[in-house]
DNA sequence: TGAAATGTTGGGGCG
DNA sequence: ACGCCCCAACATTTC
């Protein structure tokens, strides 16, 4: 019982990593390894460029221990099955997945390692409540946010720090050129997402320090101005498991102690790790949630799918000033304000009529926080077909919101410089500016109002036919 | 984690 | 002073 495997996924961390640590308390040889299983994993191309990053970071925490990441492209039973081989390893460690294909993948390398009388020890590193374990009182699964999360607080409380109390061994073995699996697209599109985000533990912590020293106060109001940046932006950390959820939560509480603490930000911040939960509770529970309605009435709907609004859409020109914004801040850092991201959805699905299910693949393929549960979960929310969904008939008005979310423009100015010359309130309706003629600038691409009425009408319809 | 349509109220102008 | 109308401003309903 001396070596033991640490298969690291969705769990790019040393700290507080439930796997790890054990597989280095009960194991003198601890191989740390990561598979790239190229033909079956899904991985956008902003997503490939934040993994790349990432395992560096994670090679460079492991090498400071000692121990070097092994790096294998391939199918992931093969190359442990070989590992355990060659290295005599008795145990097999990880931390859990939760989406539908990476739980039948884990079932069968488990049943096939069990067989060969090896140890697997799989443990929660990324969730505050397991999705098994919370049910409402018929023993179904919420669907609703609310009472699930009221549900959940009762099992919340913060446990003490976990960390290694040894150094494990290593062993030399072979590993792939990280750079022969070729995760960093190749056009410089995805250069300047450095600029805004550095991948890995240490990255994701000062993300966090930053927070709460910085933006956990007024939180709850300040988080709806794309401008002011108040957000966390851990979530691709969190994605990736740099970071765990109990550190977050430590770090909450400790903060909630301190005098003048905004209770209420700090609640409301925590809520949001319970929307991520949410998420990742509503696939375990409804594994179709990935490409089918959650409401099944909405499988009659008459998507349009027009390509070239689509694209219009994707590079941000709309013409609608904030919409662009959002879908140019994507394109450029990889990200985008949550109360923008709701604002192109619903302009994508309410008023272009475009099936969600294309909305969240292009945020998939460009969005660095990009995760199947969250994708697919939040457009299904946006487009009135999820669970706890905003009805179909909440429609976002971009004007609207463009007024009273980014009233002076800043954050249009700032990815839109075509408008750049437009000064004041004029910025959110540029077509109705006479004097000044915008350098290229689209006019709106449709008419909202007309949309709006369209959209409707369909819902409408949607309501009769189910009766 | 909407927006628009519709309803209600109350102050001020004015005959 | 009074009633009437107008219309913000706010509240409620509807999609």
């Amino acid at each position: 019982m001396r070596v033991a495997l640490v298969w690291f996924r969705q769990d790019l961390r040393l700290n507080e990593n439930p796997a790890f640590i054990e597989a280095c308390s009960e194991h003198e040889f601890v191989i740390p390894l990561y598979i790239y299983d190229e033909k079956n994993s899904i991985l956008g191309r902003a997503q490939a460029w934040w993994l790349h990053h990432s395992l560096i970071a994670l090679s460079n925490s492991l090498n400071k221990l000692g121990l070097n990441l092994v790096l294998r492209k391939g199918n992931p039973l093969d190359i442990i099955l070989d590992l355990i081989k060659t290295e005599v390893v008795s145990s097999v460690y990880w931390n859990r997945c939760y989406d539908p294909i990476s739980i039948s993948r884990d079932k069968n390398i488990k049943a096939t390692l069990l067989e060969q009388g090896v140890d697997v020890i799989s443990s929660n590193g990324s969730l505050f409540n397991e999705p098994w374990t919370i049910k409402n009182k018929n023993g179904d699964f919420f669907k609703v946010f609310t009472p699930y999360w009221k549900h959940c607080g009762q099992f919340l409380h913060v446990p003490s720090v976990i960390s290694i109390n040894h150094r494990p061994k290593c062993l030399e073995i072979k590993s792939d050129d990280l750079r022969q699996w070729n995760l960093l697209p190749s056009l410089n599109w995805a250069s300047r997402f450095s600029d805004y985000w550095t991948p890995g533990e240490e990255g994701a912590q000062v993300k966090l320090q930053d927070f709460i020293h910085y933006h956990l106060n007024g939180y709850k109001k300040n988080r709806d101005f794309p401008i002011k940046n108040s957000t966390s932006r851990l979530s691709p950390h969190l994605h990736f498991g740099e970071i765990s959820p109990w550190t977050i939560l430590r770090a909450i509480e400790l903060e909630k102690c301190r005098p003048n603490c905004d209770l209420a930000g700090a609640q409301h911040f925590l809520s949001e790790l319970g929307w991520r939960e949410f998420s990742v509770y509503l696939l375990y529970h409804f594994p179709a949630l990935l490409n089918e309605n959650f409401r099944k009435e909405f499988n009659a709907f008459p998507w349009q799918n027009d390509e070239q609004l689509l694209i219009s859409w994707q590079k941000g020109l709309t013409g609608y000033p904030l919409i662009d914004a959002g879908m140019r801040e994507l394109w450029a850092t990889g990200y985008m304000h949550n109360r923008v991201r709701m604002i192109v959805a619903s302009f994508l699905t309410k008023g272009l009529f475009i099936d969600w299910r294309l909305g969240a693949n292009w945020f998939f393929d460009t969005l660095v926080d990009a995760d199947l549960a969250n994708n697919s979960a939040s457009w299904q929310w946006v487009a009135g077909c999820g669970a706890d969904a905003a009805p179909y008939f909440r429609i976002f008005n971009p004007v609207l919101q463009s007024q009273k979310f980014d009233p002076d423009g800043d954050y249009i100015r700032q990815w839109v410089p075509e408008l750049a010359k437009f000064k004041g309130k004029s910025i959110h309706t540029p077509w109705e500016e006479v004097n000044i003629s915008p350098s290229n600038y689209p006019k709106p691409i449709i008419n909202h109002s007309e949309a709006r009425i369209r959209a409707l009408e369909f819902y409408n319809q949607l309501k009769s036919k189910d009766g």
